[in-house]
DNA sequence: CCCGACGATACCCGCCGGGTATCGCCGGCC
DNA sequence: GGCCGGCGATACCCGGCGGGTATCGTCGGG
């Protein structure tokens, strides 16, 4: 199986419809059939259902969108590291967290022997997986129990308890600690949703957010209270009040790396970082 | 990148000579070089240092040596899945091993609402990681902490303590209980050695093992002994004997499965296996 | 009942993957 | 030191496949 028939099919697939997945791909449609008929003859198993009217997946046609989706991922992580092998790496960290440590981290593995180049890509939440597997970054700060980790090697770097974010002048935001309990059922205050694993955000009330300063505008506006690690005290402005919450989780932050990659630059900072 | 082009590449970087490389692929040499200067042309980088006399990796060529790895599976488990699709799934497990608990499970599968067939592959020792990555399995029992379930998702499912099996008539074997310390140095009756993960061996004495008869029966003729889960028992023919290890580390059995493939199939096995 | 949307088919062209023959380079050996 | 042999690169040729345009067959809907 080629990568290209692969990508037709998966665009075939996304779209379920020949004639708009040729114009995505940027060929014509009949090469198109030809290519997708051409797949189906060669795997034994007919992929999708056609009527003339509308184009529907089968079972198999089901399994190698999945199957597929990942093994291009795999491809296009293959090509984009091997590009720019040797000049540095790329590091995914969610904009707005973890901001003083990622500093402290950057500063220890500068000082490595053999230190190459470091690109911070800053990202929003949920994205580093994604990320990781196609190839544009080659290692992520994660926390746990917010990310998943399915498919990566991961190494723990610090745990934290968590603090509630309150407007200032909330009549809560004086207490010195507060439980879980009293900050779920915040009247007026709802807890904003984050997107999880895949992109996709839960149902429920309160905002949709996907980084951190949308959502201390919106805490700052009144809109929302959340929950977050202790370390986000240091950027929040004088408007926002931070109150320990004592029965909340606590978060762990580690490093992560797709399992195949143990190049060596990539070894060089976690062994960094492990040492902080 | 295309799939063809990895696949030549992966071959010289195996064989680090076009010649082989070209023989193992099936096709004349030229064409090879040709293929991978264009891969190197369109990456940007050079893979390769070629001599007169030797060709040799460079940085960018290994990372693409191990990426590249990675994407041919992935390729590999989409066209191998696809292709049973619908014809059920196979589940891996080391033969010998769990031997009980595996038929309850295929029981208790089999009892599901839309069960469909499961075909069992029983692979030696450290070659279940590979068989789900690769699509020969979709789905395997691993045995914490001996095998790494580094990208795979998990359940677990139960957890044993370890016996030490021993020749009959050894001194030993009388005792209610052992400790490490005791079993580790055993006279005359090293312990074998596994295959780690990539199915490497670990240097020292003792000898290698890849799966459980072939230990069964060194150990039958006296020439090991072996820490081993405690179901294990029922396997053991009258000629051996299981004495509790104290102090061992406990054996936790996981269902593992490929992030990606949240089959029906594969979750009602999960659904299954996590009620018994 | 006809139209229009959509996938399949027919047919053509140019490039690319593959083959054979040969070159150029270099290390080793007599 | 010159010849040989091993190895990758180059030159050149062919056939098939990827891609294009034109058109057909089949339905569902107005």
């Amino acid at each position: 199986m080629e990568t290209r028939e692969l990508r037709y099919y998966v665009a075939v697939a996304e779209e379920l419809h020949f004639g708009r997945a040729a114009e995505r791909l940027g060929i014509a449609q009949p090469p198109l059939s030809r290519a997708i008929q051409r797949l189906e003859r060669r795997l034994g198993v007919t992929l999708l259902e056609r009527s003339s009217r509308a184009v529907s997946l089968t079972e198999a046609g089901r399994v190698l969108l999945a199957e597929g989706r990942a093994a291009l991922e795999a491809v296009e992580a293959a090509d984009r590291r091997t590009r720019r092998a040797g000049a540095g790496f790329v590091l995914a960290a969610k904009a707005g967290a973890s901001g003083e440590f990622l500093a402290k981290l950057l500063d220890a593995y500068a000082a490595e022997p053999g230190a190459v180049e470091v690109e911070v890509l800053l990202c929003g939440i949920a994205e580093q997986e994604r990320l990781l597997r196609d190839g544009r970054a080659d290692v992520a700060l994660l926390h746990l129990p917010f990310d998943s980790i399915v498919g990566l090697d991961t190494e723990e770097l610090r745990t934290e308890t968590q603090v509630v974010v309150l407007p200032g002048g909330h009549p809560l935001s004086t207490r010195p600690s507060l439980t879980l309990a009293e900050v779920t059922a915040l009247p007026g205050l709802p807890m904003p949703r984050w997107p999880g694993p895949g992109g996709v955000y839960p149902p429920g009330p309160g905002p949709e957010v996907h980084n951190h300063t949308q959502l201390l505008q919106l805490i700052s506006l009144g809109r929302a209270a959340a929950l977050l690690p202790e370390s986000c005290r240091a950027q929040l402005g004088h408007d926002l009040v931070a109150v320990p919450v004592s029965d909340a989780p606590t978060v762990t932050t580690v490093i992560a790396w797709p399992p195949q990659s143990r190049s060596r630059a990539v070894a060089g900072l976690v062994r960094a970082a492990t040492r902080l």
